[in-house]
DNA sequence: ATTGTGGGAG
């Protein structure tokens, strides 16, 4: 039997033990000493695949004549088991030392780990040499400089490598569609796919191909071509390889086609904590909160061990629902296993916390933290945003920025936020300007809607509707939407009908907005108008949601419907009510009926104001928690002048502090005041 | 006659 096959074969199958016994009988039988170079590559080659670097760099470096194998060998191992940089050292060493050129299986290993490493210097010799010796004629070479240039974002470059071929083999396709999808580049990424489609027969299509295709459609939300090539894949037999079912799953949460996700995940066979990761971010994705929460239970009784994926995608879920006592445990879970360090981790507790109204914690958690990225920079800014505190938030970017930490395009719009909180206008415009020029971030709508709510805030109203109507947010709802709220808070119900009427040309598309409308209608006393936004919601099917608040008490949920009379409680609860309305009255509270229904008598009026929801929830909670408790409670809609109004007046009558989250930030009520002055 | 290019989740 041939011993160099043998040795191939053991290399292959990854079996040290076997290699081993041939390496002894190769001593035994005085083969080793004689200078045979082929058998020593042929170890080496075992060595190194099989993950014994040590014993294969003694080998060679005992080596008294080596050739490009003998490198070529001692340079996979490196490169598989992720030494890119000793790769090139080798390289460099082999071509000075000892005088060997890189042949057409070298030349891509070095270029491989050359991108790895980000070694845009030593790739381009590399094609230099390419080019010079012929090899660049060579597939595999051409595919590595491919690979370079799309990682490096040398796009241009990677095609210029094509130029001279007519058509791309599947690897090339792979890796370009793998490099675009990396920098988000999804026209280019369209194109390759087109190309890729035309050019190449579906049944060659490997699972990287997949991969990368699914991934594309995700981006783009393409659902039909999901649907084509999980088709195809199906007939192909590839369905069943663990890398496509979990991209599979991620596609089709992606599209937000939560219940073909499902199906997929419950015929796969091959399952792995990614392809469960995979799920419960689909649910996650598209605001499955509580079914993210709940296939985490499975998982757990499948003792599918989780990840740092899985636990940032669990309490992404936790925030999403405000669910404290669930995210708490989840947290305990996190330190258990080791992970509290990581950085994906420890931004999800971050934004957890934030989410919850523990603010403090929220900047604890983010102080703690050892290696923080833009992405915790940016939870931070905004969370103090969210919060109304502005000073803090411009205090983290400052940190931010003498840490030599590259801002991004969202730390702007917590930074804007921030400067609209604190009512700094000429601050906030030289931001704008300053992302320009100095990060080159071009600013976008979030910018400046912000811009807007800044100028807004401090009253500066028709510059804030020359800003709109001078800039590529003139027809967006939500820049108008702001500027709308600026108009009802500061009373300016001219120019506020004005903006009324503009909105209902653009004819939004949210209730939140419809809302505002009808409020302003009915500040303005325009009784008449109001038909109008009724006849809108009716036109683009916008449906008022009910108002929901939630609040937890010892790990239990208790939600609250505005005007509910099913909670076994109610009764109570509405005595409840009906008694702190009453004892806040002698504190100056005046109920704010204007914005109810109008064609009905005052007494009906109170009657509904004091049954919305957060009202309800707020009295349970005085009910059910200990005297002097912070009471947390979450809100689907924008709280309203009265809530807000009697909550104030309850924070300070029961000395308690009570924290509530919108739909769009926070309040916090203490002593009778809160946190957002009275603007949100 | 021993070495080689591309991989899923936030």
């Amino acid at each position: 039997m041939d011993i160099r096959k043998l040795l191939k074969a053991s290399a292959e199958a990854k079996n040290l033990k076997f290699g081993k016994i041939i390496h002894a009988h190769l001593i035994v039988i005085n083969q080793i000493s004689r200078n045979r170079v082929i058998e020593k590559n042929s170890l080496i080659n075992h060595y190194s695949k099989c993950g014994d670097l040590l014993s294969a760099r003694v080998l060679f470096d005992k080596m008294r004549k080596r050739n490009v194998v003998s490198w070529g060998s001692m340079m996979s191992g490196y490169l598989q088991h992720g030494y890119a940089q000793e790769v090139v050292e080798l390289c460099k060493h082999m071509v000075k030392v000892e005088k060997l050129s890189p042949n057409k299986h070298v030349l891509p290993m070095v270029l491989s780990s050359c991108s790895s490493c980000g070694l845009l210097d030593e790739g381009e010799q590399c094609h230099g040499y390419a080019f010079k010796s012929g090899l660049i004629f060579h597939q595999y070479v051409k595919n590595a400089l491919v690979y370079l240039y799309t990682m490096c974002s040398h796009l241009k470059a990677a095609m210029r490598v094509l130029d001279s071929s007519p058509r791309l083999d599947l690897c090339t396709y792979n890796i370009l569609l793998n490099g675009l999808l990396a920098q988000g580049d999804m026209n280019e990424a369209s194109c390759v796919l087109r190309r890729m489609i035309e050019e190449l027969e579906w049944s060659r299509w490997d699972g990287i191909t997949c991969v990368n295709v699914f991934g594309v459609c995700g981006h783009l939300k393409d659902l039909i071509l999901g649907r084509q090539v999980h088709g195809r894949l199906l007939k192909i037999g590839l369905d069943h390889d663990l890398f496509v079912g979990s991209s599979t799953i991620d596609m089709y949460g992606k599209c937000g086609d939560v219940s073909s996700m499902r199906t997929v995940f419950d015929v796969l066979r091959a399952r792995n904590e990614v392809t469960w990761t995979a799920a419960l971010t689909a649910y996650s994705q598209n605001e499955w909160f509580e079914e993210a929460l709940k296939l985490f239970l499975e998982m757990d009784r499948e003792n599918v061990v989780p990840n740092e994926y899985t636990f940032a995608v669990l309490l992404n879920s936790c925030a999403g629902l405000s669910a404290l006592g669930y995210g708490s445990s989840l947290h305990a879970r996190v330190e258990k296993v080791g992970l509290k360090h990581d950085t994906v981790v420890g931004n999800a507790l971050i934004y957890m916390a934030s989410k919850c109204g523990l603010i403090d914690d929220a900047h604890s958690l983010f102080e703690s933290m050892l290696d923080r990225d833009v992405i915790s920079w940016n939870l931070m800014i905004t969370g103090y945003s969210c919060h109304g505190l502005g000073m803090e938030a411009l205090g983290v970017f400052q940190q931010m920025l003498s840490e030599g930490k590259q801002p991004s395009y969202v730390t702007f719009v917590g930074v804007l936020s921030a400067c609209s909180l604190l009512g700094r206008v000429d601050e906030g415009f030289y931001y704008l300007n300053h992302m320009m020029r100095e990060y080159s971030i071009e600013p976008g709508l979030e910018h400046y809607t912000c811009i807007v709510g800044l100028l807004g805030r401090a009253r500066r109203l028709d510059e804030a509707e020359k800003f709109i109507r001078s800039n590529p947010i003139r027809q967006d709802v939500i820049a108008w939407r702001t500027l709308l709220n600026a108009c009802l808070v500061h009373q300016n119900y001219g120019l506020g009908k004005k903006v009324t009427d503009i909105l209902l040309e653009i004819g939004p598309d949210d209730a939140g907005t419809c809302i505002l409308m009808s409020n302003m209608h009915a500040r303005a006393k325009r009784w008449d108008k109001a038909s109008a936004v009724r006849k809108l919601m009716r036109e683009r099917n916008i449906k008022k949601e009910p108002g929901l608040s939630w609040i937890e008490i010892r790990n239990d949920t208790h939600v609250f419907v505005s005007g509910d009379t099913n909670n076994v409680e109610s009764v109570q609860i509405r005595e409840k009510v009906k008694k702190l309305l009453a004892e806040i009255r002698t504190l100056g509270y005046v109920p704010d009926i204007v914005t109810e229904l109008h064609d009905v008598d005052e007494e009906q009026k109170e009657d509904w104001l004091s049954y919305h929801s957060e009202k309800l929830a707020i009295a349970y909670a005085l009910m059910k928690s200990p005297p002097g408790a912070p009471i947390r409670v979450m809100k689907n809609l924008r709280m309203c002048d009265d809530c807000h109004s009697a909550a104030k007046y309850i924070s300070k009558f029961t000395n308690r502090t009570i924290i509530v989250r919108d739909a769009n930030r926070f309040h916090r009520f203490r002593e009778g005041l809160c946190s957002c002055a009275d603007y949100w």
